[in-house]
DNA sequence: GTGGTCTAGACCACT
DNA sequence: GTGGTCTAGACCACG
């Protein structure tokens, strides 16, 4: 479910909290449900314990999960945090239109990029 | 000209490059100006001159500018970087809209957030 | 009578307590009745056995409830221990409106929101 | 400036990200102003580097200072957030009213305490 | 010199 | 078994 890229400049731990808030905004991962245990997921992704852990504290900071102490880590309802990034996804594309135009690109092209939606 | 942000977590040169390279790419230093001298520019915004130094020194080697020993530095001729930057910044832009669609914006209001051109 | 809150970062047999003690003090309970048996209790909140125990043996301790063995757990006569909650609770309120002063909260508001008896 | 207490069952972190508010808060130590660098402060009070970071970090992500790498770290404007503690102690210290009243409290006697202002 | 990340390993509280 | 805290020590990036 998560794949950690040695690649990725970013430190591990965020590479793990973005990740499961994609998974857990996107409704893979549902309200409710028990994340695996710090252990176990440090065990099967080869990292250290502690690396899961401030991960994990950092989706509970955000809202994106609970801790039961002794019991585990839940997802927890995120309904407004979902509209909270759709908003912030189409405030950030907004900003780069803006930005690009100020670089000369057309406007047009950009919309008909969109629509093609996809290209590369 | 050049601004820094000390609550900006990039590193000093980073942002020093980067604003370098919007102010050469939207053409409001040309091709042949030179630039500030290093000494001279680590005095306006109160930094170490190393960090200039290293800032310049990434600029030229994303063949930004160039460097005449003993003389300064000037801004190179940028027309292809200017057009790798814009088709970078479409297809940015394309990539977030996908990942915008995964979570459920409909492609619909992006659009029409960008023919009204502003933010969301 | 009792309802558990996951997402409360306390120990569920602390929850229990404290609940359980206000309900006492505030007479909800009185002196003499009976508690839910352990198992029952733990039945219904769906909790572990052990932390009910763990709960009841913590409200013992502090004199709330007395047990007997093989009958149940009563309700102790807490005259006294009211009049300690109810001084104890002057005193932090004391302490906060100290603590709010230093921070530059001026007293006649504390005085009007307490005498308006609601929230801020 | 900060004392350790070992025998507060909080965490070290807390404890020192607490007084620091505090200090920050009442204005004893100003916007601008370096904080002592993670590894001194770290030496001072005997514990460990990472202790003091983890506090630092929690300080910084609550927006009452900023860090700059290879710098240091420094006390944000925090004007807002003063009004938002008052505004917490005022609505905290009304919470504990009512719930004091609900032991049996006189609401006279807790306006009493607090115009001869301390007690014990 | 500064802060940031990660590992390894220990100990504790809770269930 | 679970998570939470803390220590010790390493390595890196930045200035």
């Amino acid at each position: 479910m998560i794949v950690i890229d040695y690649k990725d400049s970013r430190p591990l731990y965020e590479q793990i909290t973005d990740k499961m808030k994609d998974l857990i905004l996107k409704g893979i991962i549902r309200s409710g449900d028990q994340l695996p245990s710090v252990r176990n997921l440090a065990m099967e992704l080869s990292i250290n314990p502690n690396t899961i852990q401030r991960a994990y504290a950092e989706l509970e900071r955000e809202g994106y999960i609970y801790t039961v102490k002794g019991r585990g880590n839940y997802v927890s309802d995120v309904g407004s945090l979902v509209e909270d990034r759709k908003m912030q996804l189409r405030k950030d594309i907004c900003d780069r239109v803006v930005c690009a135009v100020e670089f000369g690109v057309d406007i047009e092209d950009i919309l008909n990029d969109i629509r093609e939606r996809g290209q590369a």
